[in-house]
RNA sequence: GCCGCGAUAGCUCAAUGGUAGAGCAGUUGACUCUUAAUCAAUUGGUUGUAGGUUCAAGUCCUACUCGCGGCACCA
């Protein structure tokens, strides 16, 4: 523990709130109290309180100040714990007042103490159950502890806190004052786990492989560089976890997911974060079409079972307050080949223009063409603008040209095809699957070509692993993030990631 | 990296180039079933930073910082 640069400033330089807040501090200290107290054992859950209500059951609870309504010889508050809020109350004889002998006269100095809480202070609270005349669950206080005092103002409990930046750098501000915030969080924390609970319960082994590698392999994306002293030795943070879990497939692990954090050296944007976390699943001996229906079970069992319905919002909150659109997750999911998609979007005849035709068709469906694109290119940007984000409800594109997807095995009928779905739902690509190259020879051809003149990034160990015999096997891979944004309809990656990257301040 | 938009009290937001304001929070007082408590009074500002134009700048101009959206990057 180091004592830190960020001393607070002398009292003369607080605003006014602030002063006043620590003044509060030397009032509790010259009654015995310590404004950071101990451990206040034995409490339950709002949520349990709430659920094993019985009237004149005595509780323990304990939690942040949200609301304060001092009434004079009563006070009415909320205080919020993870499960949820309830309510508290207060007056002269519930505090100072003898229960063993309720004609004693009580101790207003109790109530003068309870009174001198803020909103923020997190106390612990001991009290009888009771039902108000409007009906709200409440807690009678008989006794209270101040477990800490809070020396800032909460943002407005009525407002929301709705600065981004502030609810990004401050996020413990967001998630105390946005409870739609603290429900994301929890069902992203629900989404990991069921994902975790249904691969383990169909005999999948979750392994951990190197975050950081000597070759960052998987994917074709920038790595981030990091540095090893004692072995001098430059390493790069990990881009996908494929490589090693293939190499896994060769030591004869025949069902495996790594579900973690992958790092790309990129631009940020709604839908991109530097790190992200990423499941990748192997299975031997399956085929791509035996992954997608696996990927399908597992979203729908997702939505079920964690979001409670298949019919998902998404898309901007209406102004108007009129409800938001929904995608619908019910299966089966569609199939539909990468070619069909095109021509559905693009003209039947797409295929049949000559290049420089396509490139003038694209630009008359207002897709941008850059000069200089390649024709499969000129293709796969009306696929992206046209197809992948208009997408609304799940569908499987099949049958991708091999040049978009060079690590996956062509199409024994068409070998200018692959056989790789991509999936997709609500515009954005969720999930991508294969069935796994295991021919070593070709699988070193095409890594050669992706690596071009930079031969010292071919990742050996990993064509060596596979000469000793990979079984065929099909692979997927999802976007945690996205998925949980999907699931939650966020619009933002920043709405499901606790602390996104941000430039520092 | 490029383009556009934004930054005003602790929070949420106002303010034709002409006296920086409101609601909530805070403070003081009243009130023993309130719940956006109510009522009365009241404190709080280097208008993101640095320059410039102007008699006068929150407002116009330039640069910068940070954020948001889009583009580029991203099999």
């Amino acid at each position: 523990m180091s004592i830190g640069p960020t001393l607070p400033p002398p009292m003369e330089e607080l605003s006014e709130l602030l002063q006043l807040r620590r003044a509060k501090l030397d009032a509790w200290r010259s009654e015995g109290t310590d404004p950071f107290g101990s451990s206040f054992p034995g409490t339950t859950s709002v949520a349990s309180v709430i659920a094993d209500f019985a009237e004149e059951k005595t509780v323990r609870v304990a939690g942040r100040i949200v609301a304060f309504r001092d009434m004079g010889k009563s006070i009415f508050g909320h205080f919020l714990d993870q499960t949820g809020r309830l309510q508290f109350y207060a007056n002269k004889q519930s505090l100072g007042g003898n229960a063993a002998d309720p004609t004693q006269p009580a101790d207003p100095s109790k109530l003068e103490s309870f009174r001198r809480l803020d909103l923020g202070d997190i106390v612990g609270l001991e009290g009888t159950l009771f039902i108000t005349k409007t009906g709200e669950k409440t807690v009678k206080v008989t006794k209270f502890a101040l477990l800490s005092k809070s020396l800032r103002p909460l943002p407005s409990a009525w407002h929301g806190l709705s600065d981004d930046e502030t609810r990004y750098r401050q996020r413990y501000l967001d998630l105390i004052v946005n409870e739609e915030v603290r429900r994301t969080f929890v069902l992203r924390s629900r989404i990991v786990s069921e994902i975790r609970r249904y691969l383990e319960g169909r005999g999948f082994l979750e392994v951990e492989t190197p975050m950081m590698q000597a070759i960052a392999g998987g994917a074709a994306a920038q790595p981030f560089v990091t540095h090893h002293k004692a072995l001098n030795l430059q390493l790069f943070l990990r881009i996908a976890t494929e490589l090693y879990l293939k190499r896994l497939l060769v030591g004869g692990f025949e069902k495996v997911f790594e579900l973690n954090r992958n790092f790309r050296n990129e631009g940020l944007s709604r839908k991109h974060n530097p790190e992200f976390t990423a499941i990748e699943v192997y299975q031997a001996y399956a085929d791509y079409e035996v992954m997608a229906s696996f990927v399908e079970g597992l979203i729908i069992h997702l939505a079920q079972n964690v979001i409670g319905t298949l019919q998902i919002p998404t898309g901007p909150v209406p102004e108007d307050g009129s409800p938001r659109k929904t995608l619908d997750l019910t299966g089966p999911w569609p199939r539909k080949r990468y070619r069909d998609a095109v021509k559905e979007a693009a003209g039947a005849d797409w295929f049949d223009l000559a290049p420089e035709g396509r490139k003038a068709r694209a630009a008359e469906l207002g897709v941008e063409i850059i000069p200089g694109l390649l024709d499969h290119e000129v293709t796969n940007h009306v696929f992206e603008k046209l197809v992948e984000a208009k997408t609304v409800n799940p569908v499987f594109i099949t049958h991708l040209p091999k040049e978009l997807v060079p690590l996956a095995k062509q199409n024994s009928e068409d070998p200018s095809v692959v056989d790789v779905f991509e999936l997709l739902i609500n515009g954005q690509e969720i999930s991508p699957g294969y069935s796994e190259l295991n021919d070593p020879l070709v699988q070193r051809q095409r890594l050669e070509e992706q690596v071009g003149e930079e031969v010292h990034n071919l990742d050996e160990d990993f064509l060596l692993a596979l000469e000793h015999g990979m079984p065929p096997a099909g692979g997927i891979g999802i976007g945690i993030d996205r998925l949980v944004m999907l699931l939650t309809g966020a619009e933002s990656i920043r709405d499901v990631i606790l602390f996104p990257l941000l430039r520092p301040r």
